[in-house]
DNA sequence: CGCGGGATTGACT
DNA sequence: GTCAATCCCGCGT
């Protein structure tokens, strides 16, 4: 149930957004807090990216809010979102850029995870980014946590993540953001299909 | 300073 | 399928 890998370095939230949304997918997602360290394996990303993405916070320029997505790679944006839900996000790219990744699934109380395998082992299945949010713990207080260096909060590569085939994951327009016109149908949501 | 709406969820008809 | 919950941000006054 317990299942360690490399810890991720900052070199891999500077990659291009959209790289690094297809890229989180089955890595190992850590929270250390009172509770102890629960790991969960990512299985579900949305990428906002860029100055005129209508769907991102970041569209309406540099503000108090989103001046986190402007930083640096490898920190956490985390917001609020209909009075009740946290959203987390990890920041990619270079300073000035506004962009990030949404965490909106993760698998918990997985066993160890199996390369090749035809569909996910028993485990959790935890989908939508408030509960994902809820069930690790992240809330207001890890706005802006080096995701790279904090002790609370980082993700791992284990050996099964390095070699993940394109065919395991499928895209699909984000969720939620109608009211983003063409920007709505951009395919920047991120799914694991099945396991390794 | 007031107002509109949200990268959502869960309860209910 | 519909709808309310509930806080914060961004924008117009």
């Amino acid at each position: 149930m317990n299942f360690y890998g490399k810890r991720l370095k900052e070199e891999f939230f500077m990659e291009p957004t959209l790289t690094v949304a297809k890229n989180l997918l089955g890595k190992v997602l850590v929270r250390k807090d009172e509770r102890g360290e629960t790991r969960v394996i990512i299985t579900e990303t949305e990428a906002y990216l860029g100055f005129h993405d209508k769907a991102s916070h970041a569209s309406r320029g540099l503000t108090p809010r989103t001046k986190l997505m402007f930083g640096n790679g490898g920190h956490a944006y985390i917001y609020l979102i209909y009075g009740m839900h946290y959203c987390f996000n990890i920041v990619t790219e270079r300073e000035g850029y506004p962009a990030a990744v949404l965490i909106r699934g993760i698998l918990s109380e997985t066993e160890f995870p199996v390369k090749s395998e035809t569909r996910f082992p028993t485990g959790k299945m935890i989908s939508g980014p408030g509960r994902t949010a809820k069930y690790m713990n992240i809330d207001k207080f890890l706005n802006g946590e080096d995701i790279v260096e904090s002790e609370k909060l980082w993700v791992e590569c284990l050996p099964q993540s390095v070699n993940l085939k394109k065919s395991k994951i499928k895209s699909a327009p984000r969720v939620g953001v109608d009211y983003a016109g063409e920007w709505a149908k951009k395919p920047w949501r991120f799914r694991l299909v099945t396991s390794f």
